[in-house]
DNA sequence: AACGCCGCCAACCGCCTGCAA
DNA sequence: CTTGCAGGCGGTTGGCGGCGT
């Protein structure tokens, strides 16, 4: 048995949305908000739509916050570092970047960036669906390919100090086994000297981690009293791992 | 000029999740 | 605890425009 559907197909308009009907929501959404109901919604404005369909429209092209034109390059390295590190999460990635929805992202990576991609280098790359015995998995879903950034650490005298990685992991580990002992403050960098200050400057990471008290947002993953370690530190690796592919 | 191919992207589809009843 | 609904999300599609022949 099939899931009824949130309208009925015959009685709403479908396809490209005219300016008419873009006023017609943004006015409304302006004055009114959505109300919290999104399928009630075309409704109240006087729109033949879908509700879901307004919705799409608001978040990915009407919102007044939305970026429009080009991926810059800093862009395009937040975009790869994050898939690499947590696969096709697109709404989570989208959320690093300011004013781009998960449709553009997603978009831009399947029309641009997925090109780019050096054939070898697929075998780095994370889904969820993917995960195995060798891969780190963090308690925040991140899989980390462990092997590969070991491997192209050795290989290639990558500047990542892989050795904070372990500490950081065993921490993650240990807390999130015994439940207790929640993280300190304490940033990995301050630590760990040896791992370069600007290895963060790209992704504004710990830019981020450090204007919020260390506190890390990762868009619906929003740590509070601890730092996640394990994903940070994902990141990081990920990061300089895809840099170091991407040349 | 006409046609076909291809890339881009807006929009749709359907599944998953969270939440209220 | 179960059920139904709405929102959120990622995968996919189809229309359009640019470009080459």
């Amino acid at each position: 048995m099939g899931r009824s559907p949130c309208c009925d197909k015959t009685k709403v308009k479908r396809g490209p949305w005219s300016p008419e009907e873009d006023t017609i929501l943004r006015n409304h959404i302006q004055n009114h908000g959505t109300g919290g109901n999104w399928i009630a919604l075309p409704h109240k404005a006087g729109l033949k739509r879908c509700g879901k369909s307004c919705r799409l429209r608001w978040l990915n092209y009407l919102r007044p916050d939305i970026k429009l034109g080009g991926f810059t390059q800093e862009e395009d390295n937040i975009i790869s570092s994050l898939y690499a590190n947590i696969g096709s999460r697109w709404s989570v990635i989208a959320s690093h970047l300011q004013g781009r929805t998960d449709n553009d992202v997603k978009n831009h990576w399947n029309t641009k960036l997925k090109k780019k991609l050096p054939s070898h280098n697929s075998t780095a790359i994370n889904t969820n669906n993917n995960a195995s015995n060798s891969a780190m998995q963090f308690s925040s879903s991140v899989f980390l390919p462990k092997q590969e950034v070991d491997q192209h650490q050795i290989t290639n005298n990558s500047n990542f100090d892989y050795s904070i990685m372990n500490v950081s992991y065993q921490q993650q580990m240990t807390t999130s086994n015994s439940n207790s002992n929640s993280f300190n403050n304490t940033s990995p960098l301050q630590e760990n000297q040896s791992l370069p200050n600007n290895v963060f400057s790209t992704a504004n990471n710990y830019a981020s981690w450090c204007d919020n008290g260390g506190v890390m947002d990762l868009g619906g993953d929003l740590m509070t009293d601890e730092y996640d370690f394990g994903q940070m530190i994902g990141e990081v690796a990920n990061f300089n791992y895809s840099c170091q592919l991407w040349r």
